[in-house]
DNA sequence: TACGCTAACGAACGATCGTTAGGCACTGTC
DNA sequence: GACAGTGCCTAACGATCGTTCGTTAGCGTA
């Protein structure tokens, strides 16, 4: 029983993943600024300074935490609403995969959301621009579906930001000891989206607004 | 042109709500732990200890901020849902002002959903409460319609939940100089909400979710 | 003139912040 | 057996944090 990683570190990975997966728990409960290095290093069961050894800074921890979870997701499923082969389907699947991947990457996902600002600006901006193509397909998607006659949205750049608040929105509320499975609010959201948000009947009644 | 408060002090009020203005805008740009003493009273244009003459800490300015907004909202419309006059023109007419409520608000609610943990214990709770009270006031008027045979939502309590986040997802993305007015875009998710999401064709597959 | 109140001031308190310097023990390689 | 590299340590740096101190100028009232 020599175990050369006694205590809490979770797996293989070594250090620098033990402290990534425990900063951004901690970031999560306690926002970036709210924990300091030696809350960080004490909870990993380690000096401040060894962190230093492993990031260069504080920020650098951020960097890691956010880099990849936001990006990757988007990069691997944004095929998923290619103009040329979107159907009501694939919008159904992409719903589902959204709300469970969100779900699954939870403490990453709000750490990015709440502490975007923290990062460099270069390394925000990457972020916001990654996110900002996903958005814009989803908007393009559902103008392909308004055009092809099968989805009939009002206005597709509203009912797409609307559509991806609610399915951000998951994170919030849901918690797993309550009576449906994540796998199961995903598919109650892609039911929502595609048949109801985008595709309510068409009664179009479009009164006058209050205010310019 | 004699004027007792020269410069940057919107209006009558004085001292405390120029404070509570100018910080909450603070708050929302760089989060509460990002704006120190300092800065809040360099903003006002005044030294740091001065701004002990009226609040007693740092916490009750941010006290001061989110207190009503939330609530004042709230017990406003909270009748709009009663379970025994609700109908889909009441939801309609929530949805918007809600919309525009928050918009207009949006930087003391901002500050509200950001930094909410980070009031006392029992402030936080008290917001926390109230925020319940309208979720489950939305949840009890979908389940009516429900009932009532005027909405075919899938699950009044998830439906309610998606509806919120799809709402409270507007000052996140709306921008003043674009295209449509907030008004405008509110009344698009009343419409979205009540005949799209809420009221869609009850063709109501459910078909098994993938995971338990 | 004396008093009390308000709103502000400059200066400093102890605590905590992110970060760095320098050193010690261990490991594998020449 | 010398050497470089790794991982961590103790100790401390200067900066900034929220807050408190004692004081003062201005004003209204007795």
């Amino acid at each position: 029983m020599i175990d050369p990683e006694p205590a809490g570190a979770s797996e293989a990975g070594g250090r620098r993943e033990e402290i990534v997966e425990i900063a951004s728990r901690l970031f999560a409960e306690r926002s970036y600024r709210g924990v300091g290095m030696r809350a960080i290093a004490s909870a990993v069961g380690v000096q401040p300074a060894s962190i230093y050894h492993h990031f260069s800074s504080k920020a650098d921890i951020l960097d890691a935490i956010i880099a990849d979870v936001t990006e990757r997701f988007i990069a691997a499923h944004l095929y998923l609403l290619d103009p040329k082969f979107v159907t009501a389907s694939s919008m159904r699947q992409l719903v589902t995969e959204h709300v469970v991947y969100f779900w699954q990457h939870r403490i990453a996902e709000a750490v990015g959301l709440r502490e975007l600002k923290e990062l460099s600006v270069a390394r925000a901006e990457h972020v916001r621009r990654s996110r900002r193509s996903y958005q814009d397909a989803w908007i393009c998607a559902i103008q392909v579906g308004v055009s092809g006659g099968w989805l009939p949205a009002q206005n597709p750049r509203v009912a797409a930001l609307a559509l991806l608040s609610m399915i951000n929105g998951v994170n919030a509320w849901y918690r797993e000891d309550g009576p449906l499975s994540i796998a199961e609010v995903a598919e109650m959201h892609a039911e929502m989206a595609v048949t109801g948000l985008l595709g309510r009947p068409s009664m179009r009644h479009v009164d006058s607004p209050r205010r310019g």
